[in-house]
DNA sequence: TGTGTATTATCATAATATGAAATTTTTATT
DNA sequence: AATAAAAATTTCATATTATGATAATACACA
């Protein structure tokens, strides 16, 4: 299904998005020969390709050290495209239902590159919840939402690396492992992570499909370990494969 | 300052950016052949363009039907330039204490392109007030912001066309009277815009700089035209002042 | 004021992007 | 079902566009 195209014949217009893809919350402000370096690109194409991006604002500089970061028309386009989400207004809806019934947080996840972005959240009725992660980015094979989209997505598995990043000591690292995992996903129809991304934290995930079957993304509810008990999580499971369920277009 | 560089040399990388910003709230999928012949491209070029822009995600198809429409990528590089922002981070304990203080609704506000987007928003305490309007777009010479933007940077005014659009019976329509404007607000310091956007809505905006004294963007303060009298405006205007000068890095 | 570093401009070259045309796929109509 | 019409995709020869080595300039710091 999602194939990664690699086109031929815009090497321009894909080394422009990748040195967009540079920038992070670690290292928001780049100069142009840092650019250049971690692009792998001649100086002077870099220079070009940052000035476009600067006239269309999608870069900006900083007007006393001249160094680069997002602009602006990034802020209004990234904006657009959540709003625009077909999947995300249809999902509202049911990650509110979700939360309530459920009372932690709901989340709507979608695979970008090699994580899970988080398109949407409700936060549960709990006071001590997970908020404000919307436009995070999650490995995936430390979220439920990551394993249940694996399961169903055998191509993302496949691009998996051997082993993993270990982010707590449950944390999936091999993907000999990894596969058993899926097979027990596959068999259940919804993912846990227990203490798998960070300790203390819980969670429960199913994938979410369009009206041809393709996987579309992942729901997810999560919240401190504590409450997140086998038998609540088998519980979470039933309600989100009724969600899942919903959210598909034939119904 | 801020000056419209029109590179050469990236016209592939330009074309590709120039096809996200065809996607719209009013239409948010598009077809090939609806981006060819929106974008004057020949549809060759344009299929070749989206596909590079899907290969990373900042385009996705709907598996469906084939259409276009903006991606998880840009979502994600969208929400990293928000939170990346310099401005914004700076700006946001300020906005809190004008809506506090005020009770009115505070954005901050930067230029892209022909508009004022609203980076930042802090609701009032008030009941009815606009809210949820951050990525919002808003024409240049109708916004208290953007009139308090131009009055301080003569090259954006300088862009102006003649006439501009009339959004209601009291928007300023024509270069020549906003030049007027212009002085009137450069000597007070602030601007207002009373009804000129949306008939009952009145708002007043003041210009932010950086510490070399280049124009950054915009505060704005607004609400319903019957809680903002004259004297009200006037209140804000200083209250916007002070924010202002808060916000300069020099403090 | 000098020295090293970073940015910006120039330009010949070749590789990349282009678009006309042909082919295939999809959709609509009968 | 069969056919027509429209849309999407592929191919390919061409020249325009993007490239990067080199040079010039601006900047920071001592």
């Amino acid at each position: 299904m999602r194939e990664k195209t690699a086109p031929k014949g815009a090497q321009a217009a894909l080394r422009a998005i990748r040195l967009l893809k540079l920038f992070s919350i670690e290292k928001p402000e780049l100069s142009l020969t840092e650019v250049s370096v971690r692009a792998d690109l001649n100086k002077t194409t870099a220079h070009r390709l940052l000035r476009a991006l600067e006239s269309e604002s999608l870069v900006q500089r900083n007007s006393i050290t001249g160094r680069y970061s997002l602009g602006a028309g990034l802020m209004a386009l990234g904006v657009q495209a959540l709003s625009s989400s077909d999947l995300r207004r249809r999902a509202r809806p049911i990650l509110k239902l979700l939360a309530r019934d459920i009372g932690e947080t709901a989340q709507l996840e979608v695979p970008v590159h090699d994580g899970m972005l988080i398109l949407d959240e409700v936060t549960g009725r709990h006071v001590v919840t997970a908020t404000g992660n919307i436009g995070t980015h999650w490995p995936m094979h430390a979220t439920s939402s990551g394993k249940a989209y694996m399961a169903f997505d055998a191509s993302t598995f496949d691009q998996l690396p051997e082993t993993f990043s270990s982010l707590t000591k449950n944390t999936i690292t091999s993907k000999v492992l990894m596969k058993t995992e899926m097979d027990r996903i596959l068999k259940r129809g919804f993912s846990e992570s227990v203490d798998e991304l960070e300790p203390g934290y819980s969670c429960v995930g199913i994938a979410v499909f369009d009206a041809l079957g393709n996987i579309q993304g992942a729901l997810s509810i999560g919240g401190p370990s504590h409450r997140m008990t086998a038998e609540r999580r088998m519980e979470i499971g039933v309600a989100l494969k009724k969600a899942s369920d919903r959210l598909s277009p034939e119904y």
